[in-house]
RNA sequence: GUCCAGAUAGUGUAGGGGACUAUCAUGGGGCCCUGUCGAGGCCCCGACCCGGGUCCGAAUCCCGGUCUGGACGCCA
């Protein structure tokens, strides 16, 4: 069942009012009141939802002058009530108004408002992030938001139909072990802790403990001093890790994943899609792959911008990596694809090689032609050969007991990967920033609200 | 972390030694207006990031600070 509002407050939200259906019928609309445009005769007062807006028409002549003197003294953006009689009328946005009987100001805005919510004068993003309650009342804000939650439903639908179990793990962890990131310390009662980089070690835990599926939509932290539109210091990890699978199995799986939230998106948010004006293009299947070395083989030889030639080994860098995208864009059609086979020497330790060519790995990374947004691979599941690659990487093999101890009495061959759940919707929705897919983002700078 | 750019009413901007009593828009206040939908018209209100310096004179030039944006690095 769903639960409803308390119905003096709210009988609709106005974007479910049908204009021929509901013409004559009394309803109860709650929301702010985004504009008031006073003819003199006749006075307009738009009623703002999260599903959109509605017009009440207040005719001087007709009503009760008290209620045109509380439209008249009432300030933008403040908590109404207006109950009242669906006309439709062609002449109204979305095709009707409401003749209003009661209109109640609930709470009241001060003014002036801290920005502008109507769209006619642009925020700075400091501005807007400073004052994010109230920039969240913009449409097009709302409409990120909107279509995240979508993205986020779709993801568990999807994982669920796979036979996925949904986990939460820790993010208050020992002791910074995975390398490759510097993390958050944080005081835990007498000792110290940190913020979890990444679920990775408590997914390849969970292999062991047999639920040969799991996945989880997650905060993880990262404490490196970057400051781009595309990283965050606080971000939402989708994470799974899958029992008797390889790099290819979860790749697959990635690829359909990424298909299908595209697809409930386009299905189930045209109206948020429209505030945006975005038209989604969904990735073909399967995604194009290139192993590492071809990428090389490319840039050096048909991307003459980069100058400098690179050798096995080499970190692909941001100018390689965009240029490299256009490439394939332009070649293919398609934003999406995979680097596959990186050099085991960049990957993380878990990565697995491949037996007859241990100097690359059964690694990938699935690339949006603006950004990374996932990595993942088929993991090494042998105690062994596990301490050997912690132990090649310099880290202390002492350090991880509690990570290799599920290695010694029964692990499952598995892969997994990792998305960027604000990459994600960043390069669906072609946000400028990052920050943008965040209701609240946390980087170098910003620690409120 | 390196490099580049910037900071002017609540918001977004113009102005780069004197004409600045600082532009425009939006907003707020007032008046007029019965179909607005970025409503319109008239009047009013509201700002040069901080600290030093140069100069007869600084929003404007110089130095330091603080904050912000971007590119790169590192990373997802």
């Amino acid at each position: 069942m769903i639960i409803m509002s308390l119905k003096a407050l709210r009988t609709h939200f106005t974007g479910e009012i049908n204009p021929e259906a509901d013409n004559g019928q009394t309803v109860t609309l709650s929301g702010w009141a985004h504009e008031i445009r006073d003819l003199g005769g006749i006075t307009f007062l738009v009623l703002r939802d999260r599903t959109g807006r509605a017009q009440v028409t207040i005719l001087k002549k007709k009503v009760d002058p008290e209620l045109l003197e509380t439209v008249k003294r009432m300030s933008r953006e403040s908590v109404i009530t207006v109950t009242g009689t669906i006309k439709a009328e062609p002449k109204a946005p979305n095709g009707y108004e409401l003749m209003p009987e009661s209109i109640t100001v609930v709470t009241v805005a001060e003014s002036p408002l801290p920005m502008d919510t109507t769209g006619k004068v642009d925020a700075e993003l400091d501005t807007r992030l400073d004052n994010r309650f109230m920039d969240l009342r913009r449409e097009e804000q709302t409409a990120v938001f909107v279509i995240r939650d979508t993205v986020q439903a779709a993801i568990r639908d999807f994982f669920r139909e796979n036979k996925f179990v949904e986990t939460t793990t820790s993010k208050i962890v020992a002791a910074a072990t995975e390398g490759g990131t510097d993390l958050f310390p944080i005081s835990y009662f007498d000792r110290e802790a940190f913020l979890n980089q990444s679920p990775q070690l408590f997914k390849q835990m969970l292999m062991s403990a047999g639920l040969d599926r799991v996945y989880e939509i997650g905060p993880i932290f990262r404490a490196e001093e970057h400051d781009t539109r595309k990283h965050l210091n606080e971000a939402t990890s989708i994470d799974i890790e899958m029992s008797f699978a390889d790099h290819e199995d979860v790749m697959e799986l990635l690829e359909n994943m990424i298909v299908y939230i595209y697809e409930q998106v386009v299905e189930k948010c045209q109206k948020s899609l429209a505030v945006l004006e975005k038209e989604l293009q969904i990735p073909k299947l399967p995604f194009n792959k290139y192993t590492y070395e071809q990428v090389l083989d490319i840039i050096n030889n048909e991307i003459p911008e980069i100058e400098d030639k690179m050798q096995f080994g080499d970190d692909i860098g941001t100018q390689a990596e965009h240029l490299f995208g256009e490439y394939v864009f332009n070649k293919t059609g398609e934003s999406h694809y995979f680097i596959i086979d990186w050099p085991t020497e960049t990957k993380p330790f878990y990565a697995m090689p491949y037996e007859d060519r241990p100097e690359i790995s059964k690694s990938f990374d699935m690339m949006h032609r603006m950004m990374e947004l996932s990595s993942g691979a088929q993991r090494i599941h042998q105690y062994d050969l596990l301490v050997e690659r912690i132990e090649a990487k310099g880290l202390n093999p002492d350090g991880f007991d509690f990570y290799l101890k599920p290695f010694r009495f029964g692990m499952p061959p598995h892969a997994g990967f990792g998305v960027g759940a604000e990459r994600l919707i960043m390069t669906m929705l072609e946000l400028d920033n990052i920050r943008e897919a965040v209701l609240f983002p946390r980087d170098r700078k910003r620690l409120s609200p």
